[in-house]
DNA sequence: TTCCGATAGTGGGGTCGCAAT
DNA sequence: ATTGCGACCC
DNA sequence: CACTATCGGAA
């Protein structure tokens, strides 16, 4: 970084109502913003500093010149260039420094790759760093999909690098993966995008958050003795992991506590539990925990834990284990669980904690052993309401759905706009309810705005007259 | 033979943070 | 100061 | 978050 020390430079730009200026100091990598109008001014911090602006007050349209790690190449303003064009540059993610310079030597995949193995009729893709291959070889190792290998893979990219891919996809239950420098523990950062951390550098990471157990739903139909589970409140609030050092989100993303918040957080054991503000809080629960620093507003949010993935021993155990830590702690606490006599005690607890405000119940399998990813030992209830939606225009579709119907524009009766985009086959995508139609759509709740939350597709309605909507 | 479970890839509302306007 | 957009939360 | 499409293995 050659810095330079006449570090300011000021810009003026016009706009409708008056004009402002800004100011931007490269030591500092700051932007302050004076405005004209108001007198006011307000500085934020950059991250990236376009030093072409520094030449002059010429470029209203140069920026594609970011160069600050040599790696990460795409800025947003050009990622969108790439997304239409289907390939090209890496889409997102940008994760596994390690293995894609380790792979520098041979030829790769990008990101959502796919190719064809020379000379056989097997097929070698890479999705988000995850090569599979259609071989039988690869496809019957009973192995986690991102740890297996192949020949095939292997003379793609090398067998060196694919070592060292398998090695950085099981460190994190293996000991050391002997790295090379300190991981300096909650400067992690990670300011770009997704989870990259704790997989090559993890100093006291007990756990990964990829490996949390998510739910399954409650489906009456199946015949399941309700009686074999423990029932709790669903708390709808944000899943947070503590993994021994830091709170990280179901993505792996670090959450950003005070420190009073944490204090007394075991180092020897990994938690999983709900940041949790109250019933019917969910939009003002996510504004704390997701604020970059959220300060004295986290001490109306709860880390309510109901489970502890690195216990041994069945859910009740790890349970009791988690509680003899928990309860000193000034802001966690057990989630209560109770036993579930039948299928009539399920639906009068569901009915209570819904009259309460609660999102719905958990139910746990009694004495299940931890087990990561989607699972019937961990079920979810919730109740969903249905409506109807007049329909006013069409989204088109992207991806996978480009040149079809993406999603419903819709209206409720008393005129709230909103959209529906799932619950649709691909066949109903080709041929979508016409403008002027009303559609059942089925919904959690409304927000705070008043706009159904989680909408999604049943049927056309065809006994509904539209006079029953606003414009 | 049918069914189940795990993946990949669509889509929603809402929030923050960032950078350009 | 205002706006738009991407990345994540659910 | 909800959902569909797909595929291999279980039932």
């Amino acid at each position: 970084m050659e810095h330079q020390s006449d570090s300011t430079l000021t810009h003026r730009f016009l706009e409708l109502g008056g004009t402002f200026t800004y100011q931007l100091d490269f030591e500092n990598m700051t932007q302050t913003n004076v405005c004209h109008k108001s007198r006011k001014s307000r500085t934020i911090r950059r991250t990236v500093l376009d030093e072409s602006l520094r030449a002059a007050e010429v470029a209203q349209k140069a920026k594609s010149t970011q160069t600050q790690k040599p790696k990460v190449q795409s800025t947003g303003a050009e990622k969108r260039a790439a997304a239409s064009s289907s390939e090209s540059s890496s889409p997102t993610k940008k994760v596994k420094t390690a293995s894609a310079a380790a792979a520098a030597d041979s030829f790769d995949l990008k990101d959502g790759q796919e190719m064809q193995v020379p000379g056989r009729d097997y097929k070698v893709k890479n999705v988000g760093g995850v090569y599979s291959c259609t071989c039988p070889a690869w496809r019957y190792q009973s192995k986690k999909i991102d740890v297996r290998t192949c020949k095939h893979i292997q003379e793609l990219r090398g067998a060196n690098a694919e070592q060292v891919r398998m090695q950085e996809n099981n460190t994190w239950l293996t000991t050391a993966s002997s790295k090379t420098n300190s991981p300096k523990k909650s400067t992690n950062k990670a300011t770009n995008t997704t989870s990259t951390n704790n997989k090559s550098q993890n100093g006291g990471v007990l756990f990964d958050a990829h490996h949390l157990t998510l739910a399954h739903k409650w489906d009456p139909s199946k015949n399941k003795n309700a009686a074999n589970y423990l029932l709790s409140e669903k708390l709808d609030g944000m899943r947070a992991l503590w993994n021994g050092v830091e709170l990280v989100s179901r993505a792996g993303n670090t959450i950003d506590a005070p420190d009073f918040f944490l204090a007394g957080f075991p180092a020897n054991m990994a938690l999983d539990g709900e940041l949790f503000m109250g019933r019917g809080q969910f939009q003002e629960t996510i504004s704390i925990t997701r604020r970059k620093n959220g300060g004295e507003h986290w001490r109306q949010i709860k880390y309510v834990v109901f489970d502890a993935p690195t216990a041994l021993g069945g859910f009740e155990e790890r349970l009791r284990q988690a509680k003899n830590i928990v309860d000193p702690l000034a802001f966690a606490e057990i989630l209560p669980h109770t036993p579930c006599q039948n299928e009539n005690h399920l639906n009068q607890e569901l009915e209570r904690i819904e009259k309460l405000g609660g999102e719905g119940l958990m139910m746990r399998e009694k004495g299940s052993g931890y087990q990561k990813g989607r699972s019937q030992k961990l079920l979810k209830v919730k109740t969903f309401v249905d409506d109807e939606g007049l329909v006013y225009g069409h989204q088109p579709g992207t991806g996978k759905h480009t040149g079809r119907m993406g999603a419903l524009l819709c209206r409720l009766r008393n005129g709230t706009e909103f959209k529906v985009g799932t619950g649709f086959s691909d066949q109903d995508r080709e041929n979508p309810p016409s403008i002027g139609s009303i559609v059942t759509v089925k919904y959690f709740e409304l927000t705070k705005a008043g706009v159904p939350r989680f909408p999604t597709f049943q049927r056309i309605r065809l006994d509904v007259n539209a006079s029953e909507f606003q414009v």
